[in-house]
DNA sequence: TTGCTCAATTGATCGAAATCAATGAGGTTC
DNA sequence: GAACCTCATTGATTTCGATCAATTGAGCAA
């Protein structure tokens, strides 16, 4: 693979950012348990109720997680990008099943030991309290977004998430002249899943909102977002995700292109 | 009001039991600076985007957290009951309204005492991970309900994690010979909010459910669940909130009754 | 008791999404 | 290149929920 390891370097507010407040030392201690782990696209990396021991951050690529009912139904709770913390230490009592949904790139630290540091820590500590704040904070904005009556509606904050959530990983966001395009870096089976819905009427709801002059669908995955106030609009919710960023984002769109 | 504010006392699994496992002086400091607050039903406890002052954990009644969106509806993203921690800590970033959705009761704590506190003692900072851990686990719980596409098996998965989460506290959940009889503190226009829906469509599903033999509604909000079983099936999460908890509950109906 | 108010329910209609089925497009293997 | 294979798309039909409208029922005040 040519991807370079030394993704580090361009921490801006992703990637390890998690950890850039965090002290020499500890990052030192750091530095020196993490193991960098692949995992290809559909891999499973942890099953429901099952323990792993190790503390996971998102070093590349978009991690799935899914629950299993017992109808075959596979719904997602939630996405991990660069930057974010999965494991046992935050996962606690929640069962919920993690796969890789594109080629992704783990650092992992062995768990005990990420313990003891975080006890030594109270920055790491609190680095990672602050990790599951912003988890909870995302589940209950795709409860939002889910508890729309209309797919229309759902489609429309899905892609608003997509952007907020993965401006500045690399490929995944880029301004445009005349928008932003995004790349869903999932099936419509998968869409469908995350948004309670069926992978058909995300394509027509998606084309339904191209109709309407919000987007252009340049390939089926590369959808390029002509009006973000419209797709607000749809939601209902303002801050969606802090769109807010999405337009400084527009307007500085030198920083990307 | 002929409230007991000494229900610390039972302190089996809820009330302010988050904090048992707490040395004594954690205890002691915690008590001197808890102040018991009382709100009536429909108050407004916090808006949206508004700083509060101060750490609370309910001690009775049920709180509800609540979007408002700009077409003016209002999505519920999660339940506070007693024993629930809320408050800027572990708000952080999020912007949610709570209410009283009863009349409840609420321990609060000092905000800046309350964060000195956690930092000098780890047990009450990893008690409060802990409760945000357990509402991460909730609001994914909340989800997959939504993610089911028919009324009806969200109206059942409700009814579960109502079971669950109320377990314990009196008079919201009682065994019966025949059943477990729940109380659902909220009108059908809140649980709308809850479940994505309306009013309407709360009331049809209920009735089919009643009409399917699940369940007797003996009044609009006391609802006698006569199988478990069948309701876990149309969710399709056989572990939803610990079910299992739901069904040692039956076996020991003598503990409630 | 009578009226009043609000919530829950029920009915009827309309629109939207699930479902079933078929076609098309892109990539892969041989 | 040809034969696949997966995924996205489109079409047709049916089911379900939103919506509008009307009715019932339970507190509550006078």
């Amino acid at each position: 693979m040519p991807d370079k390891p030394d993704k580090r370097s361009r921490n801006d507010h992703n990637a390890l950012s998690v950890f850039t407040d965090l002290c020499h030392e500890t990052r030192e201690a750091l530095g020196a348990m993490q193991q960098l782990v692949r995992f290809p696209a559909g891999q499973a990396i942890t099953r429901e109720g099952e323990e792993i021991n190790f503390v996971g951050i998102v070093a590349s690529g978009i991690l799935r997680m899914q629950k299993t009912l017992t109808d075959g139904r596979h719904p997602i709770v939630g996405l991990l990008v660069e930057g974010d913390i999965f494991g046992q230490v935050f996962d606690g009592a929640t069962e919920v099943a993690i796969e890789a949904a594109t080629d992704t790139e783990v650092y992992a630290f062995p768990r005990g030991r990420f313990e003891t540091l975080m006890r030594r820590s109270p920055e790491l500590d609190r680095a990672v309290l602050l990790n599951i704040l912003n988890e909870l904070d995302r589940t209950r904005d795709w409860m939002v977004i889910l508890s729309n009556a209309k797919i229309v509606n759902r489609v429309a904050g899905f892609l608003l998430i997509m952007c907020t959530r993965f401006v500045g990983v690399e490929h995944l966001v880029q301004a445009r002249r005349d928008g932003i395009e995004v790349n869903i870096p999932m099936s419509r089976l998968d869409q469908a899943h995350l948004l309670g819905t069926r992978p058909e009427s995300i394509s027509r709801a998606l084309h339904a909102l191209a109709e309407a002059g919000d987007i252009i669908i340049n390939t089926p995955n590369r959808i390029l977002i002509l009006d973000t106030g419209a797709l607000a609009e749809r939601v209902g919710e303002e801050d969606l995700c802090s769109i807010t960023n999405l337009k400084n984002l527009l307007a500085n769109k030198e920083l990307l292109s």
